[in-house]
DNA sequence: ACGATCGTATCGTGCGCCAATACCTGCTCG
DNA sequence: CGAGCAGGTATTGGCGCACGATACGATCGT
């Protein structure tokens, strides 16, 4: 559970406790989407039983959660709606979602937005491929951004130090037996990312993918996002997939940038 | 702002005022996603100045408010944790990815899984077809279940009243000159869709498009969902795309029943 | 029949939140 | 140039909301 500590820190006196509590309450189910109980919710997040009826009752009633077959408590459709307006509200997608459609035409690959959120990195717009059979790509997925195309297509843009500090505070876990974990490997990506204008990754997060991305910059030259283009090792090879699809994610990304 | 009334009703004691008023601040960006000062927060939630500026900061700090370029307060990412989440908690979405996946290569048109939810229908996956030029089909987007194919199938399988009941809630406001917005005309559409075992709408929810769309029915046989597939009437006629299309909408839908 | 665990309901107390107020800063006016 | 406004930020005393312990009936599995 990082605390998304310093960043935005804050006054803890105008901290409301109540309000804390019950987006511990929703997060609690991150970790196990299944239904859980009164007494599973207290325990998960260290509330009492009391509290966390009250927190449920609550969130029940706004439709953030709702009652599960079993009699538990599960997440609510109240959620899709925040981030339908979240999506609505930030300009990047917005101005992105016609380029990545004709991106996907003219690619016929999957394409994906992603958002840069520090050591970590969201698919926001996911647009599937003709032939997609993989399981689940959901929108809302977050990948390490040490081992994501993406995310080191957006290092790529910053100065070493804060690569540096990023990488630092990763939890480098491996994702697949191909995931570079190791901070010099690692940077090898990053340098060849300064050097060609985008990066890219093969079974690094998923067996038998290959993905390549180009970051967004925003007015300040800031890493915000990357356009990624992701196809199958049963159908490209590595050179072949970079040759062809490198150029499409960097222009489309440049035509998202500022 | 429909307030779930009635369904999900709950102990007024135990409900947590700080709680819902914090909700009220992120459902106020549903109305315009636009970034806001404390001020317009205030008066959009009819709080005041002190409260908005604390739950500002909690929500801030926990990342569901960020900081807008201009210095007002918009939607946070983690929203999109949220949705994710209830996507990975609710079965129905789980099984339903691969047939739908599997939909998609077969029609080659846009399919889309929507939930059920009363007077609205919200679209939870969404898979584009190649030739999409639609604008933003985002995930969460609600569309009135009395004008789209999905709801009314739905609410084919509903008894008589209860579908009266749901007509008579909704605020029957027309999306297209096409929409259907009388109670006879609706009617008519949910009376064939018990017939043919699906409902289908052209042009009612966007011009020149074509929707249709089977219930997905749970183990009581009450509706939950719909699977639709959706054309373009620049390529298709409707008979043309009911006639090749229903059955396909139909089995998928049977296949992700009970 | 039983203990465990579920959701629900009650209640007195304390402290967390309330709202008013003041402060500082950067605008845009006249 | 200074008044005026609206922005975010910070402080405070007092009230009332939320706290957490506790108890209740229902439903399980044994």
């Amino acid at each position: 559970m990082t605390k998304t500590a310093g960043a935005n820190a804050v006054d803890e006196r105008l901290f409301l406790q109540s309000v804390a509590r019950a987006l511990d309450v929703l997060e609690a189910f991150a970790q196990s989407p299944r239904p859980k109980s009164l007494g599973e919710i207290a325990a998960a997040t260290g509330i009492n039983k009391s509290a966390a009826q009250r927190i449920g009752q609550t969130l029940l009633a706004r439709g953030y959660l709702e009652r599960a077959d079993s009699g538990g408590l599960t997440l609510g459709r109240k959620l899709l709606d925040r981030s339908f307006d979240y999506l609505r509200s930030n300009p990047l997608i917005e101005r992105a979602t016609p380029v990545l459609m004709e991106l996907r035409k003219l690619a016929g690959e999957r394409i994906d937005l992603s958002l840069f959120d520090d050591t970590s990195t969201i698919y926001a717009i996911r647009l599937q491929s003709k032939r997609e059979t993989f399981y689940a790509t959901l929108p809302g997925r977050r990948i390490p951004s040490f081992l994501s195309s993406g995310g080191r297509s957006c290092m790529a843009h910053m100065a070493d130090e804060a690569v540096d500090d990023l990488l630092m505070r990763s939890n480098r876990r491996a994702l697949t037996p191909k995931s570079r974990t190791e901070l010099p490997q690692i940077w090898e990506k990053v340098r060849e990312a300064r050097a060609e204008g985008y990066s890219w990754a093969a079974e690094e997060a998923l067996i038998g993918e290959v993905v390549l991305a180009a970051a967004v910059l925003d007015s300040d030259r800031q890493p915000i996002g990357a356009v990624h283009i992701a196809g199958s090792l049963s159908e490209w090879s590595i050179p072949d997939f970079r040759r062809r699809f490198s150029p499409l994610a960097i222009e489309a990304a440049r035509a998202l940038s500022v």
